[in-house]
DNA sequence: AATGGACCCTGTAGCAACTACAGGGTCAAG
DNA sequence: CTTGACCCTGTAGTTGCTACAGGGTCCATT
């Protein structure tokens, strides 16, 4: 499989793949005589774990862990559950984050009266 | 006022301060004889206008939008307004992002049964 | 055989929004 | 008169890609 069938499969751009390569992140592929990358199965599912794992917005770094784990003959499933653990609850944190900034936002939004004001008493607010 | 003292009233450290006024943000202000920069109210003011916006969660370049129409004689509450509605929707939208993945890891979680399984069914469907 | 277009290669630079030096100058206290 | 805290500039690093520039390769069509 060259670059390109591998990145329509995974639906990811060729570069990535590429990228991740460089990284350290997905195993070198052989080259063909043109030099062109081969991949195999084993490849896409490397990559499908990876992207899988960035969607659920582990780092790169948390990445390698998870692949290294992966890696290992017998999955060290309890450090798996400990990353997820840890994910879990940097999701919540954030997730907190944002919600304090909304209301922030919608507290500031309601002084501006829609707008129709000539005075901006959110700029005001924001200054002090 | 050093940039030391400014930044100490406004709990942000010095290299920011020197970034904001690199990029644009912060009006660059006079020099002493040393070459020491000397600030006053007003930019502490504007300081910790951006400061603030950047707590909002507002990019660097909203930010600049932000204090451009601060700047007008007659503040354009109406832009204010709008800005702060897409604000508020990309938060929103964000949490809704992350409550989705908090949902997924959750239930990939759910699948280790608390990390007493020596195989390690989480691995095996983040590469299918 | 030539040519066009789609694919592939490497290497470098760019993005946001800072942060962290390196390698200097300045100033007040002890 | 030296020590330490502050200040200066300029550059490089961070994260996770993305976007070229400047080439090579392959296949079908003319």
């Amino acid at each position: 499989m060259r670059i390109g069938e591998l990145a329509a499969e995974c639906d990811c751009p060729v570069e990535t793949i590429r990228y991740y390569e460089k990284v350290g992140l997905l195993p070198a592929p052989v080259r063909r005589a043109n030099g062109y990358r081969s991949y195999d199965e084993l490849h896409r599912k490397w990559l499908q774990f990876i992207l899988r794992s960035r969607e659920l917005g582990f780092s790169q770094n948390e990445v390698r862990r998870l692949t290294d784990l992966a890696h290992q003959r017998q999955p060290a499933c309890a450090e798996v559950h400990e990353l997820l653990e840890e994910r879990v609850s940097n999701v919540r944190r954030r997730v907190r984050e944002l919600k304090q900034m909304e209301r922030a936002l919608v507290r500031l939004k309601a002084q501006c009266h829609d707008g129709t004001l000539h005075e901006c008493p959110v700029i005001d607010e924001l200054m002090t």
